[in-house]
Order: C-alpha cells, then sequence, then structure tokens
RNA sequence: GCCCGCUUGAUGGAAUUGGUAGACAUACAGGACUUAAAAUCCUGGGCCUCCGGGCGUGCCGGUUCAAGUCCGGCAGCGGGCACCA
C-alpha cells in the first residue's frame, strides 16, 4: 500500500510557493482587498500548540479569500519589546536584543514549516528603531493634542519584576506576569488619555457587529458608564464643600451618613491633627485587594467629627465618616449613604447606628408596614418621605432632583466612567524610550524632532535592582542646542503600546516619513479579519481601538475601528500526567500497559491521569509542533487543529486525534492515485447527466461548494472538514465507469482538492498536479456553485402521527401538498399507526414533513 | 455578589427560519486480507424491548400539529468583573 510522501511533497512545494514569491503582495485597486491578521506573537524562541492553531485558521482564511479572487494582505511581526527578554540578559548574561533576534529567527523557521502564506517582506519587530521612531513621534504628537499628559498617581508596583502594571495587568491583587502581590506607589507617569473617548469607544461598540458579544460585552464592563449627579455638600464650619457622585440621586432624602475614601484629600488633611485617623486610613490602604476578599464583609469606618448639611433638608444631619469599602478611584471618592437603598451603606448604617430611612416603596408594599431588614431594597417603585419628590417614581425622582440640584446651584447631572487613563511609563530597559527630557529647572520637554528616534544604549548593565537605563553612566544626559542640560527620561513604554498600532504598520512597513502612509492605509484598512486569544478582550484590542482614534486626532489616519471582523479561538489544551511522588510526566513519558493503566515508560511506576489543561510548560503537558510536522507533515497538524472542535472552543491534543488526521490525508491521497487511470481532461465539467447516481453525485458536489463555502466565511472550520470528508466518501462509494461517469469523477476530484486547499495546502498542490495541471493550486480560482444541480429530483418526507415519526415517503421535489397527503395516509407505518382512526387534521409541510393529527 | 456563556451517544462534536436528533470523526466490537503484526478494506451500534413498540438532547414546567431549538423556573460546569456609590 503506497502513501502520500509527505516529507518529500511539503519541502518541494514550500521551495516552489517562495521561488515564485507566491505570497508578496501589493496594493492592486482593481481587486478588492482582503486583510486577515492573527495576534502577532512575543518571540519567545518557542513555537507552541496554541500558536500553531491560531496561525493555520488565520491561514485557512487567506487562502479561502485569496481564492475566492480577494487581494490578501497577510503578514507576520514580533511584539519583540518585553521583560522576558530582560530576565533572559539577567539570567544568561546575553543582550535582549541579540536573544530577541535570536528567538525571531527561531520561531520564523518554525512557523515556515506549518507552510504558511506568509508576506515577509513585510516582517516588522516591534523593538527595531525603524519601528519605534514613529511610536515616538506619535507620542510628541499625542502630548501636543492633549491625549497624553503626566501626572503623580499611585501605581501598581510589581515588586518582583520592579516596574508599574496597568490595572489590566493586575488580577486578583497581583502581577499578570509575576504572581506577586502588588503594592501601591506613588510616581510621576505618563498617560495616554483613552478617558477621552469614553463614550465614543462604548458607543461605537454597537457598530462591531463582527466581534463576539462576549467581547463586547467585557469592554462595555470595563469603559462602565454610569449616570447620575454629582452634588456638593456643605461642611459645617468650614468653607469648602464635599463633593460626591451618585447613581441614585433620588434616594437623596434617605441620606443618613456621608463617607470618604481613605486616601481621599480631605482625610489626609484630617489624618494631619487626628493619629487614630491616620492609623485607620493607613490600615485600609495597606496590601493588595486580594486578602481584602475576606474582610470585604466587614464595613468599617471612622468618624472624622466633621458634619455636612443636606441640600434640601437642614434637620437631616449627615456626619462624615472615613470609609475601607470608598474607593478614591471612582467618581469623586466620597459617597452619601443611604442605607435602605444601598447594601453596603446598610451593612455600615447597621454597624455604626444611623438611621434607615426607606424613600422608595416598592410596588406592592403596604406604606404603613414597610420596612428595611437585613436587605436593602434596589428595585423600582414610588417615593415616599422625600418631600417634593414623593409619589414620583425612581426615574422621575431622579430627573427632578437633577433639575432642583442645578437650579440652587448644589449640583449637576454627571455620567463617570470607570475607565481609567492608561498609565503607560514602564522602569525598564527594553522598551520603547519616552522621548522626553527633564530640564535642570524642573520643566519637561520633548526630545526636538530631528534627535528622533532616541534609542536604547547598547552597553547596558543588568545586575542590580530597578531600570538598568537609570544607572547608566552617560546615555541620559543631554544637552539641549541652546545649551540647556537635562536628563532624559529613563521609564519606557509599556509594550501594549506597540501593539496598539502595529496592524497598521503593516500596510507600509517601510516608510520612512511616517508611521503609516495614507495610500496603503485606506486601501488596506481596516482589518477584516483578526484573530486571537480572548485573554486581550479588553487590554490590547481596548488600547488600539483608542490608538486608531488618537492617531485620527493627530492626522496619522482617518480610522476609528482597526478591526472590523474579531475571532477569539480557543486554547489547546492536553491531559496531564503525575507520578506517585506528584511530579509533572511529559505525555511522551508515559503510556498505558497491558491492562490498560498509564505506567511511566522509564521505570513502570503508576501514574495518574489528571484533569485536561492548557498546554504549558509547567504541568509538562506541551507537545511540540516540530515533533508533529517531523512525525505526521504540517498538513497532518493543520488539519487536526481545525477537525471536531469547534474555533471559539478549546482543542483536545490527543494521538487519536493526530492519527485520524493523518489517515485522513493518505486517504485523500489513494483517492486521488485510484482514480486517475482513464480519467477525462483538466477541467472538464459533467453537463446532463442521465443516471440518478450521476445526478447524486453531481448534487453532492454542489452542496459542498456551497456549504464549504459558506463555513470558511463564517469561520466553522470543524464543519467544512467534516463536509470535506462526506465528499470524499461520496466520491469513494461512487461506482460509475462509463466515459461519461470519468468526467464527473474528474469534477470531483478536482472540487474536492480545491475546497482542501486551504486547510492541507501541500496536499492540494500535490494532488492538484496529480491531476494533470500544470498551474500552482494557490493561484486557482476556488470552485464555482451551480445552484441547478442543488436541486433534489426526488424528496424524502417523513410522515408523523402526532407528532412521532411513523414512516417516510419519497416523492418529486415540489409535489403538491394533496399528493403529498395522499401518500403519508397510505404509508404502511403510518397506516397502522393511525389504527383505522380518522385525521382530524394533516399538516403538511411540503419537501419537508407530514404530521397526522388524530 | 453581579454579568456572560455552556450542558446532545463511550468521546470530540453535527443539526439555516421550530420540521426525520446523533452528520463527520474518535474509541470499541465483529469480519476480510496477512505466516503474523501494522496499514488497508467491509460491517455494526443512542438506550430498553415481549420486536408491535416504548424512552431519549442536564432537571421541572409551559407554548405548539411539531421543541436540542422558543418561554418560565432550577441545577451543574466554565469565563469575565468585583466594596463602581
Amino acid at each position: 500500500m503506497s502513501r502520500y510522501p509527505f516529507r518529500a511533497a511539503e519541502s518541494r512545494w514550500q521551495r516552489t510557493w517562495q521561488e515564485r514569491r507566491c505570497f508578496a503582495t501589493e496594493m492592486n485597486p482593481d481587486k478588492p482587498k482582503y486583510y486577515v491578521l492573527e495576534m502577532f506573537p512575543y518571540p519567545s524562541g518557542r513555537l507552541h500548540m496554541g500558536h500553531v492553531r491560531n496561525y493555520v485558521m488565520g491561514d485557512v482564511v487567506a487562502r479561502f479569500r485569496r481564492a475566492q479572487g480577494y487581494n490578501v494582505l497577510h503578514p507576520m511581526g514580533w511584539d519583540a519589546f518585553g521583560l522576558p527578554a530582560e530576565n533572559a540578559a539577567m539570567q544568561q548574561r546575553v543582550h535582549p536584543a541579540k536573544w530577541t533576534y535570536e528567538n525571531i529567527k527561531e520561531m520564523r523557521d518554525k512557523l515556515d514549516m506549518m507552510g504558511l502564506t506568509l508576506d515577509w517582506d513585510r516582517e516588522i519587530a516591534t523593538c527595531d528603531p525603524d519601528y519605534y521612531k514613529h511610536e515616538q513621534a506619535m507620542f510628541l504628537d499625542m502630548l501636543e493634542k492633549g491625549l497624553v499628559y503626566r501626572k503623580k498617581s499611585w501605581v501598581n508596583w510589581d515588586p518582583v519584576d520592579q516596574t508599574v502594571l496597568a490595572n489590566e495587568q493586575v488580577i486578583d491583587g497581583r502581577g499578570w506576569r509575576s504572581g506577586a502581590e502588588v503594592e501601591r506607589r506613588l510616581l510621576p507617569q505618563w498617560f495616554f488619555r483613552i478617558t477621552a473617548f469614553a463614550d465614543e469607544l462604548l458607543e461605537a461598540l454597537q457598530g462591531l457587529d463582527r466581534w463576539p458579544e462576549k467581547v463586547r460585552t467585557m469592554q462595555q464592563n470595563w469603559i462602565g458608564r454610569s449616570e447620575g449627579a454629582r452634588i456638593r455638600f456643605e461642611i459645617e464650619g468650614r468653607s469648602d464643600r464635599l463633593e460626591v457622585f451618585t447613581t441614585r440621586p433620588d434616594t437623596l432624602f434617605g441620606a443618613s451618613f456621608m463617607a470618604i475614601a481613605p486616601d481621599h484629600p480631605l482625610a489626609a488633611e484630617l489624618a494631619k491633627g487626628d493619629e487614630g485617623l491616620r492609623i485607620f486610613a493607613a490600615e485600609c490602604l495597606r496590601g493588595g485587594t486580594s486578602e481584602e476578599a475576606i474582610e470585604r464583609a466587614e464595613k468599617r469606618g471612622y468618624d472624622t467629627g466633621l458634619h455636612c448639611r443636606h441640600p434640601f433638608n437642614s434637620d437631616i444631619e449627615l456626619p462624615v465618616y472615613v470609609a475601607n469599602f470608598v474607593l478614591m478611584g471612582y467618581g469623586t471618592g466620597a459617597i452619601f449613604g443611604c442605607p435602605a437603598h444601598d447594601q453596603r451603606d446598610l451593612e455600615f448604617a447597621r454597624k455604626y447606628g444611623r438611621p434607615v430611612i426607606p424613600v422608595v416603596l416598592p410596588p406592592d408594599a403596604d406604606p404603613t408596614q414597610f420596612a428595611i431588614g437585613d436587605e436593602a431594597y434596589i428595585g423600582d417603585g414610588r417615593i415616599v418621605n422625600s418631600d417634593f419628590l414623593d409619589g414620583l417614581s425612581v426615574p422621575g425622582a431622579k430627573s427632578a432632583v437633577i433639575e432642583r440640584l442645578e437650579a440652587t446651584g448644589v449640583g449637576t447631572a454627571e455620567t463617570v466612567f470607570r475607565l481609567r487613563d492608561w498609565g503607560a511609563s514602564r522602569q525598564r530597559y527594553w522598551g520603547c524610550p519616552i522621548p522626553i527630557i527633564h530640564l535642570e529647572d524642573g520643566t519637561i520637554v520633548p526630545v526636538p524632532r530631528e534627535q528622533l528616534p532616541v534609542t536604547l544604549p547598547d552597553d547596558v548593565d543588568f545586575n542590580g535592582s530597578g531600570n538598568p537605563l537609570d544607572r547608566h553612566p552617560t546615555w541620559k544626559y543631554v544637552t539641549l542646542a541652546d545649551g540647556r542640560k537635562g536628563v532624559r527620561e529613563t521609564d519606557t513604554f509599556d509594550t501594549f503600546v506597540e501593539s496598539s498600532w502595529y496592524f497598521a504598520r503593516f500596510c507600509s512597513p517601510r516608510d520612512e516619513t511616517s508611521p503609516v502612509a495614507r495610500e496603503a492605509a485606506s486601501y488596506w484598512l481596516p482589518v477584516d479579519q483578526y484573530i486571537g486569544g480572548v485573554e486581550h478582550a479588553v487590554l490590547h484590542l481596548l488600547y488600539s481601538r483608542f490608538f486608531m482614534r488618537a492617531m485620527t486626532a493627530t492626522g496619522h489616519i482617518d480610522l476609528a475601528e482597526p478591526f472590523a471582523g474579531l475571532f477569539t479561538q480557543g486554547m489547546v489544551t492536553h491531559q496531564t500526567f503525575r507520578d506517585e511522588d506528584g511530579n509533572w510526566l511529559e505525555p511522551g513519558e508515559v503510556a498505558p500497559d497491558n491492562e490498560g493503566n498509564w505506567v511511566a515508560m522509564a521505570d513502570r511506576r503508576p501514574v495518574t491521569v489528571g484533569r485536561i489543561e492548557k498546554m504549558s510548560k509547567s504541568k509538562r503537558n506541551t507537545v511540540d509542533p516540530k515533533d508533529i510536522v517531523e512525525a505526521y507533515g504540517a498538513d497532518t497538524a493543520r488539519l487536526f487543529m481545525l477537525s471536531d472542535s469547534p474555533p471559539e472552543r478549546d482543542l483536545e491534543w490527543t494521538d487519536a486525534g493526530i492519527d485520524g488526521a493523518f489517515r485522513y490525508i493518505n486517504r485523500a491521497w489513494r483517492l486521488v492515485q485510484n482514480r486517475l487511470d482513464g480519467l477525462a481532461e483538466p477541467g472538464a465539467v459533467a453537463t446532463s447527466l442521465e443516471l440518478a447516481e450521476d445526478r447524486q453525485l453531481k448534487r453532492r458536489i454542489h452542496q459542498s461548494i456551497r456549504d464549504v463555502t459558506d463555513g470558511f466565511e463564517r469561520l466553522h472550520f470543524n464543519k467544512c472538514v467534516a463536509l470535506i470528508r462526506e465528499l470524499s466518501n461520496a466520491i469513494e462509494d461512487y461506482e460509475g465507469a462509463s466515459a461519461q461517469a470519468q468526467v464527473l469523477v474528474r469534477e470531483a476530484l478536482e472540487v474536492l482538492v480545491r475546497l482542501l486547499g486551504p486547510v492541507t495546502p501541500h496536499l492540494g498542490e500535490e494532488l492538484w498536479q496529480a491531476l494533470d495541471h500544470n498551474t500552482l493550486l494557490i493561484d486557482t480560482a476556488w470552485p464555482k456553485l451551480d445552484p441547478a444541480w442543488l436541486e433534489e429530483d426526488n424528496v424524502t418526507i417523513a410522515v408523523q402521527v402526532n407528532g412521532k415519526r411513523r414512516g417516510e415517503i419519497s416523492l418529486p421535489k415540489g409535489a403538491d401538498k394533496a399528493d403529498i397527503e395522499t401518500a403519508a395516509l397510505a404509508e404502511e407505518g403510518v397506516v397502522r399507526a393511525m389504527a383505522g382512526k380518522t385525521a382530524r387534521r394533516v399538516i403538511v409541510v411540503p419537501d419537508k414533513i407530514v404530521n397526522v393529527v388524530l
């Protein structure tokens, strides 16, 4: 039994594609464009299965769209700045640049073995000054436009990585990379004013109809828009006011205390003269948020002794507390407490003996009986105990209060966002330098444009704590043209800055004068299909949406939404194994013994089969793509990646699965080899078929074209694979041998090979050549659907009696209702099930189903 | 706590607008070929059955001639956010 010689074939076709420069892309206004992009990798040097799944999906889309006649842009680059390079520098004494570029080379080679249609002419690495010089210039443009600013702020400090983290990088109070508990520090930082676009970023989510609902919801929650009112309370004995934000101004008459955050300016001021308050505030602020998850249940407060005056009723006394549950980072850092209608306020009021005054009466409640127990009432109802608001609904009362607040100058309607500005400074060497100079007199000036880029120094000492740039003996000292002296900003950008615009750079990757050439950008952007992990649902995707708006505001581009279509693929998972001592074992180190129990191959000791988890080095459950490609070929790996599991779900890696894919590759190859004899000439198409079996195969061919096309368009790769296998099975089962049959088989095989092309491109080329074509499959058009052949001659119609299937009838398609009913009532199983009774009603859905109701 | 998603054979999963549940695979069982094994090919199967049929898409209820699909409630699993005023 001969086998498909995949090793020779794959390297031969990869060489052919490369020699003919098949994947080099150019603008062509006469063709519709299609920009497909996978989230670019961090060049760790290791290509893992998650990458492979991601890039294979993108490649299928690229090849499919190309066959459909699109001018496809499918580039690749490297998210090359970041901590691992610096860590490697410290541990292995290798320069981050050297380490990074060596990894890039390594990963490029590994990617190439998958047979991807990447246009390497457009390759970019974000650590290249030719890339980041544009980023520095854009930063200065944004600074001029007020989209960048510097402010001292509390930051999340990662004590292990010795750097600042963005809020998005803090997970459960721990650094996203180091896992260390985050501390708070007050540092001057550069911020991107993402909040300037808060409303727009939220509104525009509506239009992203080719994004997963889930991602849009996550961004919506992250931006977190709340409508309410800002109210200024008079403080007895002081001239200043206490400003609060509330979404429930309708409950203003239910207020019974005020609370401010421990780090509120007023609290800080009072703490100077109040030792107890200072200790209390310090306790509240200590530590990360993770420990607080436990003590969260407890609401704690400190009475400042101050009192606020209720804006509409001077009889209501409002003592001011510093409270641990009020956050400085949201609203104004101060609230009025309305215990009856807010759970936190209720718990606080019960503890500190503040009155609980219901002001919203639930619709079905008895006004004389209603009282608040352990649970605040947060629903709608009729306003009571509230002076001029009595009798109004909640929304009605909101407007009425705001109107009165504005009339009396006490408050205003206000919308606040949970979203905060993006702190982008990092105290690290291996990042893009922030092009700023701090002069001796304390002023801060941009690096003069003609001096850009500010490049990183090569001679750096990585042994020491904090930022190596800061310790460099000479790099940071500068003298301006006018003689003023200063030091460079030694912070570098968060690496999310680079990834916020790389997709735009791919349009004109070598442009010297601008980040993106206008013409190229307007031709290629937006990205039509972006594919990557859902872990970037908020961070990278939100920053990129901001960056396009900021680049538009600074005149670099004219685009709001970078990604018209987004797809988030699932992870690649694998079974885990542990030995008796609890050590993780690699899949290659274990095997089932004769009784089917898993044992370690080395010493035959029993092994526990653990959970199926994401492939990771620490669990040792990874499979190296290189091993798979060497053993089975790239096409097998590609096919397996796309089979069975829907792409948005996790894919469990199994040996049985890869074997199954490998078997199909060989089977498809044999199918073509076995049919070559006597086959009609290339391109032949069967017409006017008489035999039923011929017509059936012809119909199957066109159904396959229709359904596979639809499947690829919706990225339903698993269904496409199943459909292609069905077509293979149909061709295998077809037994016709006439001259006409040889034409039909020729047509069927050519369609099969073209449908397979995006998934298994090397096999595709091999079979296309075997079918006597001297063109490349990569240059061949997608098969054309002829809807005329989709029509069935006869249709099978199921017949139900009282909703239960009792038989089926076969009739010409389009038979009229009366004929269908007659045939259905005469069907043997139907007659038996009716047992002599008369049908009360017969429902006929032509060509589909009949239901006889007794 | 709040928000979102998911739940279909032994397993991964199919099933446009409600219209023959289980496509396509994987695993398994039986057979063919072989000295033998691998590979390959063929056959089988949701479960139960007195062979008429009965029951089946997490559970309970509803709408409908007809529900995996729609509605209400519940449970389990997964994910996101989390003292957001």
